[in-house]
DNA sequence: AATGATAGTGTTATGTTATAACACGTTATG
DNA sequence: CATAACGTGTTATAACATAACACTATCATT
């Protein structure tokens, strides 16, 4: 128990935030994206992207489902694929692999392959960028296979699941 | 067309081997292993994993189900997630996420966070060990996580694929 | 304005993947 | 020989995802 003494979340990835400012800024570039690109943020493609940067945690496609049938729309699975689909393409969401779920982007301005860092008590998730993440997909033994998409998840505990103990 | 004059499969992750020997080198080092950890060898656990290094690809559970009850087996789901579990927990069996299918391990002696490299044409998936896998998870904006288990995967088009033709 | 193409949403039905819960026999152990 | 642990079998159902088609609105072109 010798790590008690620390129950505040130290660790750089798992960090709080305004989030009112993240919500804001997020909407934000999103919507200036599609003006750019000339595609319709429609008010469903925006309904589903806010939930998913309001929660800020993965969700189930079914989830969200129900989040917008609350909302009046449609509650059946295609609507949700679709607009699911429409944002990943694009970057603003991906896929949770591990958990069959999907999450708003957190760095949709830079081209990425995005990595996620997943806590398997707490749930939450951190997108870590390539940059960051330590992983160096430039390697001599795949040279020669074109790499389209990469998915990169780690599960594991986090500082602060560790810190508050038993295993 | 130019590069039709070779059609051979020169990249070196998904080389050919000699799959008689491969299977009986894998089989011998399961049955040690499970000798070793004083664990059952059963036959339905060895079908499986006979049928997962066999087709040396990744198999659905369901297919793998079909497989076992033409080998007189029960085809009821549990039966194969129950043994695809233990063997994966025994890092003889991956599941590749982004194919909800399952792999017998190439490198069933090292411990290792497996790394795979699928291709979405000829479906064929290889997998590459960490050390030569170009990732490096001693990462220090990580490094309070404590990491239990890593899912890296690079899905593209392999040498041969783009070689003969057609995007 | 009529035409037709495209895009977005809605609906129904179904396909695919995975697990819960319980039954039964065998083997190992006290 | 009781009982616990394990492996397999069974039934039912949950969770995740897509196919196919219908309807409307928008927009470009005639």
């Amino acid at each position: 128990m010798r790590q008690q003494r620390e129950k505040k979340d130290t660790s750089k990835i798992f960090k709080s935030h305004d989030h009112g400012i993240c919500f804001d800024d997020a909407i934000e570039q999103i919507e200036n994206y599609f003006m750019e690109k000339n595609l319709q943020f429609t008010p469903l493609r925006r309904k589903v992207f806010e939930i998913l940067i309001r929660d800020h945690k993965p969700l189930g496609a079914y989830e969200i489902l129900e989040a917008l049938s609350g909302e009046g729309y449609s509650s059946s699975p295609p609507i949700a694929y679709r607009v699911l689909d429409f944002l990943m393409e694009h970057g603003f969401v991906h896929k949770i692999q591990g958990l069959n779920a999907f999450i708003a982007c957190s760095h949709p301005n830079y081209s990425h392959s995005p990595a996620f860092v997943i806590c398997r008590k707490c749930e939450r998730v951190a997108e870590i960028d390539d940059k960051k993440s330590g992983i160096n997909f430039q390697n001599p033994s795949i040279d020669n296979f074109i790499i389209e998409k990469t998915t990169v998840e780690l599960t594991g505990v986090c500082t602060k699941c560790s810190s508050s103990a038993k295993a």
